[in-house]
DNA sequence: TTGACACTAGACCGACCGGTCTACATAATG
DNA sequence: CATTATGTAGACCGGTCGGTCTAGTGTCAA
């Protein structure tokens, strides 16, 4: 193995044109980021990606989606160590949305989104992906909910109703520039769940 | 005014294009879609484009945009006039878009979804037409649900979950490539719905 | 030292995209 | 009939895209 580089070490050159094409695909989606952009923000000429990402645009698009899902998931976990109540670790995930995107000044959306949104039925593996990646996050709540003393079928259906929701909200967010949108859209959620979570906990 | 052609007469050309920017916009996005294949579509030279569309590829989007937002009005008028019940209005929207998502095999989407997140910051007036079409979608569900006694702020918050549900639901619904999303989150909607109805029924 | 290998580097290419241009057909208007 | 509006028609262009190619660099193992 090389000296250094591989996994694990500096900013590497392959980690940061996963970040650039992350960065990509939450602003513009997958046909709208153009691979000389992203190169020009990661500092790196051409043959550096083909050397790293054999198949190209869609080689290097899945590999940002799959760091994305990660990313969320190990949020999730810093969220669910500090908070003990699944109910309060869900609430806390969506009021760090709202936040991630005043900051990113309605600019940056799910990538998961946008992906799924620009991609055709030929794109197999690149929907494929995405797919995975929504079905592990789903998992991951329905997991959580399950822990509040949620039924699996019902988790697995308010897992579903959670994602819905989120993404659906961040779309309009961004087209209204405003946060509202997702606001409402948490609240709302939230409330249903909290109703969920107190008749259950009463048939426990 | 010419002999005919101009508003309401045969599926002229310009209603073509129209339709298939449409049909583009739902499959592909909009840097999905190519103009060339729009052209062939709607069997259209590139000359006859400019002229209907003076502003070109965003041109004829916003009529697109603006004619699906029609088109969903509409349909919704279609729904409410066969179901006396907003309840049942929006039960029957949710089925109807049910059975468009199988009968298009999961390759249609909401067209504003996808001009939402396919679009920058400097898409001015593409953003513009996808929220202005997202916040008459909202006001007429937020009519349907005050004509049930839902109050105003709480009709407002509904609509948005609605549209926030629907959208979110579609998106997990095509790269899944089943219904099952969209089956869940509209379950689960209505159930809301209908918690909420009979509540404001009683206090009315 | 030297060969192999991982990685960096950027010039280059064919394809395609959206947009513009000019030419032509049709038909209402004077 | 001539004129003008409106709409049809497609060749053409500059720019940019993703992808490929060849060359150079540093560091291991033998």
């Amino acid at each position: 193995m090389t000296a250094m580089s591989s996994p694990s070490n500096a900013p590497g050159t392959r980690e940061r044109l996963i970040q650039a094409m992350s960065n990509g695909l939450q602003i513009g989606g997958f046909h709208g980021v153009a691979l000389n952009d992203l190169l020009t923000q990661a500092q790196a000429p051409k043959g550096v990606l083909y050397h790293h990402f054999p198949g190209g645009k869609v080689d290097l698009a899945v590999a940002a989606i799959r760091a994305f899902v990660t990313h969320v998931k190990t949020a999730l976990d810093g969220l669910q160590a500090t908070h003990g109540d699944p109910f309060q670790v869900i609430g806390a995930w969506l009021e760090q949305a709202q936040k991630a995107l005043e900051q990113g000044a309605f600019e940056r959306t799910c990538p998961l989104a946008s992906v799924a949104l620009d991609s055709t039925a030929e794109d197999v593996v690149l929907r494929q992906a995405v797919a995975r990646g929504f079905a592990e996050i789903r998992e991951y709540l329905e997991s959580l909910l399950e822990q509040a003393g949620v039924t699996g079928p019902r988790a697995s259906a308010l897992a579903i109703l959670l994602v819905s929701g989120y993404e659906g909200a961040l779309i309009q967010a961004r087209v209204a520039g405003s946060v509202t949108p997702l606001e409402e859209t948490s609240t709302l959620l939230l409330e249903m769940l909290r109703l969920e979570l107190t008749t259950k906990v009463r048939s426990k």
